[in-house]
DNA sequence: TTGAAAGCGCTAACAA
DNA sequence: TTGTTAGCGCTTTCAA
C-alpha cells in the first residue's frame, strides 16, 4: 500500500501492477526484454501513483548520475553564461543534468566547488577558464573525466578547448599595424590563465611586427577595469593611437570613458576588444573584436567529455579558430 | 583493505581507524558527541585515505540534497544569469548546490526540467518567470518547497517573489506624460506572464492618465523583437513620440534600428527601457529604464526557499521596489 | 560515547 | 521474460 506523502517507490508500483520491483526497473529503463502486457500493466500503475524514480537511489546503485558538474567564474559575465548556454542545450538534449557552480577566479573556492562535484559523483566535469593549478586539476580529472576550456594544460588525462590565440592576437595586432598603428596598448585579464596567454601573444606578435613590446595596463577582464585603464592612460596624458583591450567588457568601460572624456573613437584613439559578446553588436559600441564561438565551445566541450565519460583515454586538445570582426572603432593611425 | 581504483567509503575509513561505520559517520557530520580521540584519530585516517563522503549516498540516506533546482528560461538573457548569479552567491555560501535547467519559454520544456529536478528530490525549487500554468506549478509545489519569481500565483503553497509591476509601469509612465507624451507605444514581451502583467499595467496607466489605450507592438523580450518592431514602426511612418520596450534587450534593438535609420534619440523619438542591465548604462547607450534588483531577487528567493524548507507553511509573497533610473534617452515630446 | 543493524530506493547479476 | 538476491554508501534508530 501507497503511503500518502511519501512519494512512491518502485516498490509501490510493483505491488500496484502485481510484479517485481526489478521488472518494473526494466520498464522504467526502456527495456526491450519485457512483455508488453507487462510493460502496459507497470505503465500504468506508475501513471496511477505518479511515480517518479528517484535519481539518488538511481545514481547510487548505478554509479552514472547523469550529472556534469560545471565550474564558471562566474554567471554574470556574459563570456561565460553563453558558454554554459552552450553546454546546457546539448546536456538538455541528452538528458544530462547540469550542477553549476562559480569559482569568481579565487582557486580556493573553486577548488571547494570541484570538491563538491566530486562528492556528487558527477559523471564529468567542465571547467570553463580555471585559474587551479595544474595539480589540483589532474588530480580532479583522474577520479572524472574532464574538460578544461580556455586554457590549455599538459595532464595527459585533461581534454582542453580552446581558442587559437595566436591566431586571434595576430589578427589584432596585423589589422592595427595595416593601419599604420605603432603605438598599441593593451589591457590585460589580469592574472587568469587565459589572460596569460594573450597577453604572451600580445607581446610576440608585436615583437615579431617590430613595433616593439607594446605598453601594457593591468586589468581584470570586468568593465571596471576598462574605465579605469581609460582613466590612467587620460591622467597619464599620452595616448596610444590604438587600444588592444583584453575583452568586449573592458573594451566597453575604456570606450565609454573616453566618450566621456570628449575623445572620439577611432579619430582620436582606436579600440579593439575580445569575445564578440553581443554589445559589441550594437551600433552604438559597433565594437572591432574577435569573435569567440562561445556556443559551440560549450556544446564541444561537452562532446569531448561524453568522449571520454565513453572510455576514450587518449588526451584531445581542440583549437577553434577565433575572427577578427571588423565594425567601427578602428582607423587610421592618427599622424603625431 | 582499500582497493585502488575505487574511492574510499566510509568503511574503508572506520577499518583504516579501527571504529564503526556509524563513528565516521558522526566525524564527518561534525557531531559533537565523539571523543576527541576518535575523532582525530578519523579524521587522519580520512586524510590518509583521501576521503570524501559520497552526496548520493548521503542524500538517499538523509533524504536531503542540499540541492536546489533552478529554472531559467535562458542563460544567454543577462537579465537571467544575474538571478542565477544571485541564487548561486548565498547557495554556495550556505553549502548548497544549484542544479541548473533552462526553458527556453516552452511549457513542455519547463516540465520536463521541473520534472527532472523533481527526480533528484531536490530540497526546493526556484523557478524563474516561468511560463508553465498554475495547476503543474502546484503540482510540483506540492512534493518540494517551491519559489517563483517574476509572477504572481495563487497556489497557497508557493512563494513569490516579484517585482511592483504597476510602480514600476506608472514610474514610466508618468514620467513620460510629464514631458508632454501622449502618444506612447509599449512594445510587449510577447506570451511570458511578466509581460503581460507588464502590458496590463501599461494599459491600466496609460487609460488612468487619460492618454487612452496607448500603441502596442508584440516582441519577445529579444533584442531582435525589438529590431523588428522599430522597422515596423520606422515602416509604418507613423512615429509615436515615445517608446516602452519591455525590456533593456529590446529597447537596444530599436535604439540601434532607429539610429540606423538617422533618427535621433531622445529628438525624434524617446525611449525607454526595463530591467537596467548593464549595457543601459553604456555612455553609447545611457538607456533610461526601470531598475530591478536581479541579484537581490535571486538572493532573496532562496532565501524565502529557505525558510519553507525549514517548515514555513504559510504563502508569502514578496514585493520588490523597482526604480526609474532617468539617463539620456528620454526628452521632451517633440510638437507634431 | 560507541556499535550493530536496518533501511534509503534503486540496479545488476543470476536463476528460474 | 520474470523474479530473487545482493549490494550501492550512507544515516539513523536503538542498545550497549
Amino acid at each position: 500500500m501507497t503511503t500518502p506523502g511519501r512519494p512512491p517507490t518502485m516498490e509501490d508500483v510493483a505491488a500496484e501492477a502485481g510484479v517485481s520491483r526489478a521488472l518494473v526497473s526494466l520498464v522504467m529503463r526502456g527495456s526491450p526484454k519485457v512483455s508488453e502486457l507487462r510493460r502496459a500493466r507497470v505503465l500504468e500503475a506508475a501513471e496511477r501513483l505518479r511515480y517518479r524514480p528517484n535519481a539518488m537511489a538511481r545514481s547510487l546503485a548505478s554509479s552514472r548520475t547523469m550529472t556534469i558538474g560545471v565550474l564558471l567564474n562566474d554567471l554574470h559575465n556574459p563570456f561565460f553564461a553563453d558558454i554554459a548556454g552552450g553546454i546546457e542545450a546539448l546536456a538538455s538534449e541528452l538528458g544530462y543534468q547540469l550542477l553549476l557552480g562559480t569559482g569568481r577566479r579565487h582557486p580556493e573556492r573553486e577548488r571547494t566547488v570541484v570538491t563538491s562535484f566530486v562528492d556528487y559523483r558527477v559523471d564529468g566535469l567542465i571547467l570553463v577558464s580555471p585559474r587551479l593549478d595544474e595539480a589540483d586539476l589532474a588530480a580532479a580529472a583522474r577520479s572524472i573525466p574532464t574538460v578544461v576550456t580556455g586554457r590549455e594544460i599538459d595532464a595527459p588525462e585533461i581534454d582542453t578547448l580552446a581558442i587559437d590565440e595566436p591566431l586571434g592576437v595576430r589578427a589584432v595586432v596585423s589589422y592595427l599595424a595595416g593601419l599604420g598603428h605603432t603605438e598599441i596598448l593593451h589591457v590585460t585579464g589580469g592574472d587568469g590563465a587565459g589572460a596569460a596567454t594573450r597577453l604572451q601573444c600580445f607581446r610576440a606578435t608585436m615583437e615579431a611586427a617590430g613595433l616593439g613590446p607594446g605598453r601594457l595596463i593591468e586589468g581584470d577582464f570586468t568593465e571596471e577595469a576598462g574605465v579605469q585603464a581609460a582613466q590612467a592612460i587620460l591622467t597619464r596624458g599620452d595616448l596610444p593611437t590604438a587600444v588592444f583591450a583584453a575583452n568586449d567588457l573592458t573594451a566597453a568601460g575604456m570606450m565609454d570613458t573616453f566618450v566621456r572624456a570628449g575623445l572620439r573613437i577611432p579619430a582620436d584613439i582606436s579600440l579593439v576588444g575580445y569575445d564578440n559578446i553581443y554589445i559589441a553588436a550594437l551600433r552604438q559600441l559597433s565594437l572591432t573584436t574577435v569573435d569567440q564561438p562561445r556556443a559551440a565551445m560549450g556544446r564541444q566541450a561537452l562532446e569531448l567529455l561524453l568522449e571520454r565519460i565513453d572510455g576514450r583515454t587518449e588526451r584531445v586538445r581542440r583549437l577553434l579558430e577565433p575572427r577578427l570582426i571588423v565594425r567601427d572603432t578602428v582607423g587610421r593611425a592618427r599622424s603625431r
